[in-house]
DNA sequence: AGCACGCCGACT
DNA sequence: GTCGGCGTGCTC
């Protein structure tokens, strides 16, 4: 018998699968989904049998050993890693990476003995200062003098095989039929007659003698069972009355339970979306089912499991939690012990004992689709829901257009939230900053948000300001001649950072020191132009002197808890004004009476069909923080005031409709498939002849297409759109270029739902 | 010639 | 990820 074994590594240039010879003794032991250990080259390595079969041509070398005693993924993760491979176009490898968690994948970890300390030289004598050390990643450099002394038999190098963190395991206790003598002991005797654990044991007022007396005299016997934990607050709650629109909302998706449908939970802020997930959860926990709610990031997780643990037994999985702690997150779902998982998307391919339903919060987000662009996050819990034959929700108080695309033909359920739980009133002001130009006011906050943040302040309460960066560059240019300085590989301008006082590639991060003479004519007028987050938080705080003033983006948060503390430090009015990027616009629950909303121009401009559609969801997002327990108003800066995107800004329905209108005569997504290609060559020349090749050919072959491009937007780097009508036509079109344009001199990437790369 | 280093392709 | 093969370029 043969096994089809993948191999734990990430390189492209390894296939996806290699066969090896099953040995006489694991016969039969051996099944799809198991690790073994394979010799692999000059090496052992740890892989995953994805196939049994009887022959094989290839297979050559024999399994050493299983690696585990029972399958390590499911059949539904099976089933993903081929979704991913057939439909996302990842070698199955890399798919098998994103859907099996850090935690179970193997350290290769590497031990140096020193045999012959006095033949050693340097380096070696330098880093081998102990006679057993790990081999560092720091020692790569040295590789081959460490090769090298090991053939020499100057040191020997060992290589360990194990998984990063191990399932905890525990003791449990149960009855034997041996019947114990005195009273006391009966009566834990009779406890035991279910397995119990320690803490069962202890919280029941028995002790630890008393149980060591009943083990040894064989009137319990223990095992060791895996150590399960979940969180379960407590503390009682207020009982909550919810509205005829939550009741509705309840009835409607539980009617669909164990069935595979698509719902849009449409809801603004605090119209209590959360509220319906938990009584839809607490519904599935009555017949034992769970739940999976992925939502963007460590706060909102937290804030959700807030909500829900309550009532159910929850398991969290995000960023800020230890590899120990999202295993056992992990655990507990596959096991079933918790009623939800509540996760980013990282964590939305956890396997579940019993799967009920699926909740994709804040479904707008791109988080969803950032971590490979070439798959959707939303279309994997798609999949999932179709594999479990459960509901889907979509939550977002600002739909992506497309969904309501689908729900106008009938392919999803839209439900409404209108309610606001809180009743108040909201205001938007919309400032025009080429009118502030020209009354003078030369300044980054027009005069009516400098008004609005002063009464803000004196009343003792708080302001969010909004400033979006994205498509913002503020860099650095010549006054006299024009000079912008570029990077040397990437040949695009370099981005200017205040705080560190740098010039950076947001390409490939390449950094210099500021330049002060310009390399083209000498002048000393050169200077950031162009306007960034870090400037908005100076204006402001020389504005507003006596003001607590925090900062948030990606640029500060990368520390562990900086983002977590300054929401809280916000949410706890410690700070009166919070200046952030997009991720302040999400989800979180404050109490504010003013959102300033700043920047937001370039991001209108922003070479996507997407830019109106994001434009419109940041800011009605941001809008959404202010007013959720008082009157709240919202104050919008922008030079294009008459921009559809700002006109409908009040009026969802006004927007909607004319966006979808542009998209059908610009043929773009919802009504087209959009591909994206980017070709990477070595040589501008022979690259774009080939893509011109590319595109005749397929033009002549295919009718149905409609090519864009391909134009240059990176040195030596194109990129080509593709629309067409139908879905399965991009997937065929994408099999036929990559057998025909297979070429190592010219990589291409294919992009499913971004033309913006 | 002798070897150190770096790039490339294979690994079942 | 690791190793061997093979070319280049430097040293004895």
């Amino acid at each position: 018998m043969i096994a089809e074994v993948m191999l734990d590594l990430k390189t492209t240039q390894i296939l996806s699968a290699y066969d090896y010879l099953i040995p006489d003794t694991l016969k039969g032991f051996l099944v799809v989904g198991m690790r073994v250990v394979v010799p692999f080259g000059s090496t052992t390595r740890v892989g995953l049998i994805t196939g049994i079969k009887p022959t094989s041509l290839d297979a050559t070398k024999s399994i050493i050993e299983p690696f585990d005693l029972e399958p390590l993924i499911t059949k539904e993760q099976l089933h993903l890693i081929d979704y991913l491979e057939k439909q996302a176009m990842i070698p199955k490898h890399i798919a098998y990476d994103k859907v099996v968690p850090n935690v179970l994948k193997i350290d290769y970890t590497k031990k140096v003995h020193v045999l012959q300390r006095h033949l050693l030289k340097s380096p070696l004598l330098e880093l081998l200062t102990k006679d057993h050390s790990v081999f560092q990643k720091t020692w790569m450099k040295h590789y081959h003098a460490f090769k090298t002394a090991e053939s020499k038999k100057i040191i020997s190098i060992e290589t360990f095989i194990e998984q990063k963190k191990s399932i905890q395991m525990m003791i449990s206790y149960e009855a034997t039929d041996f019947k114990p003598k005195t009273p006391k002991q009966q009566a834990l005797w009779h406890f035991l007659s279910t397995e119990r654990t320690i803490d069962d044991i202890l919280s029941e007022g028995y002790t630890k003698a008393m149980l060591k007396i009943l083990i040894e005299q064989g009137s319990v016997s223990t095992k060791s069972i895996e150590k399960i934990s979940t969180h379960r607050s407590w503390i009682a709650q207020d009982h909550k009355v919810l509205t005829t629109e939550q009741n509705q909302a309840i009835e409607d998706i539980a009617t669909a339970f164990k069935t595979y449908q698509r719902f849009l939970l449409k809801g603004v802020s605090a119209s209590g979306k959360t509220e319906v997930f938990l009584q839809l959860c607490r519904k599935l926990q009555q017949t034992n089912q769970q739940a999976l709610i992925v939502t963007l990031d460590e706060a909102l997780v937290e804030q959700m499991a807030d909500y829900i643990s309550p009532y159910l037994s929850v398991s969290k999985i995000h960023s800020g939690l230890t590899e120990q702690q999202k295993l056992d997150a992990y655990r507990a779902v596959q096991l079933g012990a918790s009623d939800v998982l509540i996760t980013t998307p990282f964590g939305m391919f956890t396997p579940f004992q019993s799967l009920g339903l699926i909740v994709a919060d804040e479904a707008q987000d791109s988080i969803y689709l950032d971590y490979a662009k070439t798959v959707h996050g939303l279309d994997v819990l798609v999949e999932r829901a179709k594999y479990h034959k459960v509901p889907l929700v979509y939550a977002s108080a600002t739909p992506p257009v497309q969904l309501l695309y689908d729900a106008q033909m009938g392919k999803l359920n839209w439900i409404e939230l209108t309610e606001k739980v809180y009743q108040t009133e909201d205001d938007v002001i919309v400032v025009d900053m080429k009118k502030e130009l020209e009354n003078g006011n030369l300044s980054m906050l027009s005069k009516t948000l400098h008004e609005a943040i002063s009464q803000t302040l004196r009343n003792r309460q708080q302001v969010l300001i909004l400033a979006n960066r994205q498509g913002y560059a503020p860099y650095v240019m010549c006054r006299s001649c024009g000079h912008v300085p570029t990077c040397e590989k990437c040949d695009t301008p370099l981005v200017y950072h205040k705080e560190k006082h740098k010039l950076k590639c947001h390409h490939c991060g390449y950094t210099i020191p500021p330049v002060y003479v310009c390399d083209a004519c000498g002048s000393e007028k050169i200077k950031p132009v162009g306007i960034a987050i870090e400037q908005v938080e100076s204006h402001i705080k020389m504005a507003f002197p006596r003001a607590k003033v925090s900062r948030l983006d990606a640029d500060n948060t990368t520390k562990k808890g900086v983002y977590i503390d300054t929401i809280k430090a916000f949410k706890d009015k410690e700070i009166d004004i919070l200046i952030g990027t997009q991720m302040i616009s999400k989800g979180h629950d404050f109490d504010i009476p003013l959102v300033g909303i700043l920047l937001i121009d370039s991001m209108l401009k922003a070479p996507t069909y997407l830019a109106n559609e994001r434009t419109y969801q940041l800011i009605r997002q941001t809008m959404g923080r202010a007013g959720r327990k008082q009157a709240g108003l919202s104050i919008i800066q922008t030079y294009q005031p008459n921009h559809f995107v700002i006109k409908t800004i009040q009026d969802e329905s006004a927007f909607y409709e004319q966006e979808l209108n542009r998209r059908m005569l610009a043929k773009n997504p919802p009504y087209t498939q959009l591909l994206t290609l980017v070709f990477r060559g070595k040589t501008s020349e022979q690259t774009e002849k080939a893509i011109q090749r590319l595109k005749q050919t397929v033009l002549a072959r295919y009718s149905q297409f409609e090519i864009i491009g391909p134009s240059e937007y990176q040195q030596h780097t194109y990129k080509l759109m593709i629309k067409t009508q139908k879905r399965q036509d991009l997937s065929t079109l994408i099999e036929w270029i990559k057998k025909t344009y297979e070429n190592p001199s010219l990589s291409i990437s294919f992009y499913r739902y971004n033309d913006e790369v």
